[in-house]
DNA sequence: ACCTGAACACCGTTCAAGT
DNA sequence: ACCTGAACACCGTTCAAGT
């Protein structure tokens, strides 16, 4: 008979994720994990090889759950800009799990609904094969980094503002970075992401349609 | 007289920074350094309160290095995106350090030569003050970016591709998806970043090119 | 087969003491 | 003022032994 106080290892990476997602990945070792589970740290290595084969683990199945619902009847750019915001409020929802992705190099490896929504939406383009897979890839990527910056930066966009203002005052300003200096306060991260996302999306758009023209260029002569 | 032997700071930081270019981020610690500069542990921590301090420090250090030269002939796009491969080129050349900048919250408070740059192709552009700022701030971060997921994903894009692969055929994959499995073969990190950064950089050339008709009109009527 | 206690070789950091 | 030895409270991981 199964016991129930049987040790999956499903059991032991949920109590890791959310110790991770409480406390921080800092603050997270094996032997608090195995205090958590009642179990002597042994335990823990006789389902995972060690400590960066679980965290990976922990990252892999995190990243399953993402799921990005965009609304139909918008204009193609607004729905890939939808998808790109979707992908990257998902990343930085758990910032302490955001942590984990950028150090586990696991986050293409795990299965994505939200890869097919954005496949059928270059395919709508008309986009085809490997050029569909390259322009989704321009945008996932887009959201992975944004995401990965703001995990980089902290959550002090305010210090951060007031720290370049610092340096570009203190050193040899050029007359045109002291002038702009007082710009650089505080940054709304989203609204810096939209913007950035409006442009790539607007830039997609346009090269997809140019390469479209010379493409139809082509058969005609 | 001062002797030689006295241990400044600069050669603590030295010392830390090429130890951790040399053997990673992961084999770092104060112990080792203090070996290798031949003192107790302790003697550092009468410079640093802690070892955050130190690779906080050595961080900021690394980043003052950067320096970025674009030819002043070629359009403004490619200047743009020039300046962007070249930020991009600088943070990855180190592995070992661009983890480093991950952790510290430092990338942007540090004097960049490269900002000075940066802003007088916006303001060449036509834009002023914040609107300069903020599409500066948008390739700045867009390359930044990609050095982070570049960092996440490790030096395997060969082993990423098959990855996702796997991911993507074994799961209750669309047709789409399984269509276009196939396509996520490896990618070459550079050539997505030059895909991505032309997307953008057209993007954001036609918004400036938009907002200006915008304003143009506003002061017509 | 599954789990444990004790140990090894490390950490970051601090204390009280030396010169 | 500047540096040290010894210690504290942790790590990840492994061994030999238990049931």
């Amino acid at each position: 008979m199964a016991r129930s106080s049987t040790l999956s290892p499903e059991r032991i990476v949920d109590t890791a994720s959310s110790l991770i997602s409480e406390r921080g990945l800092a603050g997270f070792s094996m032997r608090k994990l195995a205090v958590a589970l009642d179990v002597t740290p042994m335990t823990l290595y006789l389902r995972f090889d060690n400590k960066e084969a679980l965290l990976t683990e922990v990252a892999s199945r995190n990243l399953q759950g993402i799921r990005v619902s965009i609304r139909d009847d918008d204009p193609w750019e607004q729905r890939v800009s939808a998808l790109a915001t979707g992908l990257r409020a998902h990343l930085v929802a758990d910032r302490n799990l955001l942590q984990l992705y950028a150090q586990s190099d696991q986050i293409s490896s795990t299965t994505l609904a939200a890869v097919d929504l954005g496949l059928g939406l270059m395919e709508e383009a008309g986009l085809a094969g490997e050029a569909a897979v390259a322009a989704f890839r321009v945008v996932f990527w887009h959201a992975v980094g944004s995401a990965l910056v703001l995990a980089a930066l902290g959550d002090l966009p305010a210090n951060q503002g007031t720290a370049i203002v610092a340096a570009l005052t203190t050193t040899e300003a050029s007359e045109r970075t002291a002038r702009l200096g007082p710009y650089f306060g505080p940054v709304d991260a989203d609204e810096q992401f939209q913007y950035a996302t409006h442009c790539l999306v607007t830039g997609l758009a346009s090269d997809i349609a140019s390469s479209a023209d010379s493409a139809a260029r082509k058969e005609l002569s």
